[in-house]
RNA sequence: GCGGGUGUAGCUCAGUGGUAGAGCGUCACGUUGCCAACGUGAAUGUCGUGGGUUCAAGUCCCAUCACCCGCUCCA
C-alpha cells in the first residue's frame, strides 16, 4: 500500500471512530446532511471545549497584557466595507467547460472578427481592452492574410455574462478556444441575510467571516473602559462563517467554524518585535496540546505572499494524512484595520501614549486559529493501533488535558460491594472533572472501550480495595498499572493533568 | 464549480428483478477475579431522498442530496 493510501485509510478509520465513539457527526444527517457543516458529540464537545479553555487560560486568563472579548456574529455591514470582505472579494469568475480553465471575468475578452469566411470570435486574456486588441493582432494577421481582410467588429469583456448570462455563448475560451465559457458567477463568500421582518437591500446584513473585525470595532471601547496600556491584546472565540465554494476533508474546511483570535495592538516601532514573539509562542503552544513538533510546522510567508498592508505574516501547519494544512495564521497587519476603520466610521481609533506623550493608530499582530482545526489535527495525533497479547487495539493518546474523559472507574467485579466503593470513587472525582463509571461486561472490555475514547488513566476497584483502600490505576499508553490509595484519586489524576 | 467513485443496522460491509443479511458493536440476564472471555436472549433498517419502468426494485432508468478522490478555490 503507498504512503497516500495509508493516509487515506487512516482519514477513514478516524471518521468512523469520531462517529463510532461519539466525537463528530454531519450536521442534521437524519436530513441527508448539509455540505459543510458538521456537529460534535458527547466526546466531541467535551475536546473541543478542553482546546478553547487551554487557549483561554494560556493566552487570557495567565497574561497581564490580555483582556477578551466576545462580540455579535452579525454586525453593521459597513464593517465589512471596511474590512475590504465585500469589496474585493466577490470578483466574477468565468469557467470554461471543455478545459476546466477558470478565469477572472473582467480579463477575459472577446475580439469578435469579420471576414469573408464570415464572422469568428478570439477569446483572449488581457487586463483592459486596449491590451485585448493588441493580444488579438497575431490571430488578427493570420486571418488577414489567409481570407484577404479581417475587421475587428467588437470587443467585449466576459463581465456583461454576469447580467447576460446568454451571452456567454459569444465567449471563447482563452485557453483552449473552444465556446464553451459558461456565465459568470460571483464568488463572494460572505453568508447574506436580513435584518428585521422586511427583506429589503437596506436591511441585508451578513454573518461575519472571522472574528477579528468585531476586535477592531470594539478597540476604543476596550481601551476607553479597561484601564489597558501598549502594548495589549483582545482576545475572542466565536463561530465564524465562510460560504466555502468547495468544503472538503472531513471538518478541516466547514462553512460554519470557531477561531480563536487575538489582535495585539502595539507601537509601530515595536511591531516587528512582537511579530516574532507572537509567531513563536503561538508555534510551540501546539505541543503543548500533544501535538508532535515533528507535524508541525512554522511556515513563513514569502514577500509575494503577503496582502499589501502586511509587514510579516507565518503559518502554523500541521501534516493531516490528508496533507500538509494550516491550523493558525500570524500576521503583522500594520495599522491597516484600525485605518481602515477610522476611515469609514469617522470616529477616532488613535491611542495616546502617556510616556511618550503622542498620538498614534497602534500597529497590530494577529494569531488567528481554528478550533475545529486544532480539534481535527488532535484526533489526527492521537489515533493509534498497537497489539495487546495478540489482539488489535485501537485508541486515541490524548494529553490528559484535552482528554474528552480524564478517567473511568471500575469495580473489578460486580458483587462484593465493589461497585459501591467504585461509585464512591467516581462521585468524587466526577464533582472536577468528567469521569465515566462502569460495571458491566468483562474488565478487558471496559478496558478497550475507554481506549477507543481516549480517556488516560482507569481506576479499578478489587478485592484488595476492600482489605487496604488501594485501588489500580492503568495507564491507557502503557498499560501498567499502579496500586494508590483511593484517597489520592483525585491528586492522582491533577498531576496527569499538569495542574499541580 | 468540473470530472471520477461511493451511499444497505451504531461501525465495516455482503446481497443474481422475487421473504433485507453477516461480523463487530449496543442492551438484558447469567457467569466473572485485570486487558475486546463465555453462555442465553433482545433491540436496531425512510436499503441516502424523490420520481419512473415492472405483476414485483436494495438491484434497472432519471433527477437530487451527502460523503470520498483529482482539478479548482481557500480574505
Amino acid at each position: 500500500m503507498s504512503e497516500a493510501n495509508k493516509q487515506q485509510g487512516l482519514m477513514e478509520k478516524l471518521t468512523a471512530l469520531a462517529k463510532r465513539r461519539g466525537f463528530i457527526f454531519q450536521s442534521s444527517e437524519i436530513y441527508g446532511g448539509i455540505n459543510g457543516f458538521w456537529d460534535y458529540g458527547p466526546l466531541g464537545v467535551e475536546l473541543k471545549r478542553n482546546v478553547k479553555n487551554a487557549w483561554w487560560h494560556d493566552m487570557v486568563t495567565t497574561r497581564d497584557d490580555m483582556v477578551g472579548l466576545d462580540c455579535s456574529i452579525i454586525m453593521n455591514p459597513r464593517v465589512w466595507e471596511a474590512s475590504g470582505h465585500l469589496g474585493g472579494f466577490a470578483d466574477p469568475m468565468v469557467d470554461c467547460k471543455q478545459c476546466k480553465g477558470r478565469f477572472r471575468a473582467d480579463k477575459v475578452w472577446a475580439v469578435k472578427v469579420q471576414s469573408k469566411a464570415g464572422v469568428q470570435v478570439l477569446g483572449v486574456e488581457a487586463d483592459d481592452e486596449p491590451h485585448a486588441r493588441q493580444a488579438a493582432e497575431p490571430a488578427l494577421a493570420k486571418i488577414a492574410k489567409k481570407q484577404g481582410s479581417a475587421d475587428v467588429l467588437e470587443v467585449l469583456s466576459a463581465d456583461v455574462t454576469l447580467l447576460q448570462p446568454d451571452l456567454a455563448a459569444a465567449f471563447a475560451c482563452p485557453s483552449c478556444g473552444q465556446m464553451t465559457l459558461m456565465p459568470a458567477r460571483k464568488f463572494n463568500l460572505m453568508f447574506k441575510t436580513y435584518v428585521g421582518a422586511i427583506e429589503s437591500e437596506n436591511s441585508v446584513a451578513y454573518l461575519r467571516p472571522e472574528t477579528a473585525q468585531g476586535i477592531f470595532a470594539n478597540f476604543k471601547n476596550v481601551v476607553d473602559t479597561s484601564r489597558v496600556k501598549l502594548p495589549f491584546g483582545i482576545a475572542q472565540i466565536g463561530k465564524s462563517f465562510r460560504n466555502e465554494i468547495n468544503p472538503r476533508n472531513y471538518t478541516f474546511r466547514s462553512r460554519e467554524f470557531e477561531q480563536m483570535e487575538i489582535e495585539f495592538f502595539c507601537r509601530p516601532n515595536e511591531s516587528a518585535k512582537w511579530y516574532e514573539y507572537w509567531r513563536d509562542l503561538r508555534h510551540k503552544w501546539y505541543t503543548n496540546l500533544g501535538l508532535k513538533s515533528s507535524n508541525l510546522h512554522l511556515r513563513e510567508h514569502g514577500k509575494e505572499e503577503l496582502a499589501h498592508y502586511a509587514a510579516g505574516c507565518a503559518d502554523v501547519e500541521y501534516e493531516f494524512p490528508f496533507g500538509v494544512s494550516e491550523l493558525e495564521g500570524i500576521a503583522n497587519r500594520g495599522d491597516y484595520d484600525l485605518t481602515r476603520h477610522q476611515e469609514f466610521s469617522g470616529k477616532d481609533l488613535t491611542y495616546f501614549d502617556d510616556e511618550a506623550k503622542e498620538r498614534f493608530v497602534p500597529h497590530v499582530i494577529e494569531p488567528s486559529a481554528g478550533v475545529d482545526r486544532t480539534c481535527l489535527a488532535l484526533l489526527c495525533e492521537a489515533y493509534e493501533e498497537d497489539e495487546v497479547e495478540g489482539e488489535k487495539r485501537t485508541l486515541m493518546r490524548f494529553h490528559p488535558r484535552i482528554a474528552p474523559l480524564k478517567a473511568a472507574v471500575f469495580p473489578l467485579v460486580k458483587k462484593e460491594g465493589m461497585p459501591e466503593v467504585a461509585k464512591a470513587i467516581y462521585r468524587d472525582l466526577k464533582a472536577n472533572f468528567p469521569v465515566y463509571y462502569d460495571e458491566k461486561g468483562a474488565i478487558g472490555r471496559r478496558y478497550r472501550r475507554q481506549d477507543e475514547a481516549g480517556t488516560p488513566v482507569c481506576i479499578t476497584v478489587d478485592g484488595q480495595t476492600l482489605q487496604d483502600q488501594t485501588v489500580t490505576v492503568r495507564d491507557r499508553d502503557s498499560l501498567q498499572q499502579v496500586r494508590i490509595d483511593k484517597s489520592r484519586c483525585l491528586a492522582y489524576l491533577k498531576e496527569k493533568m499538569g495542574l499541580i
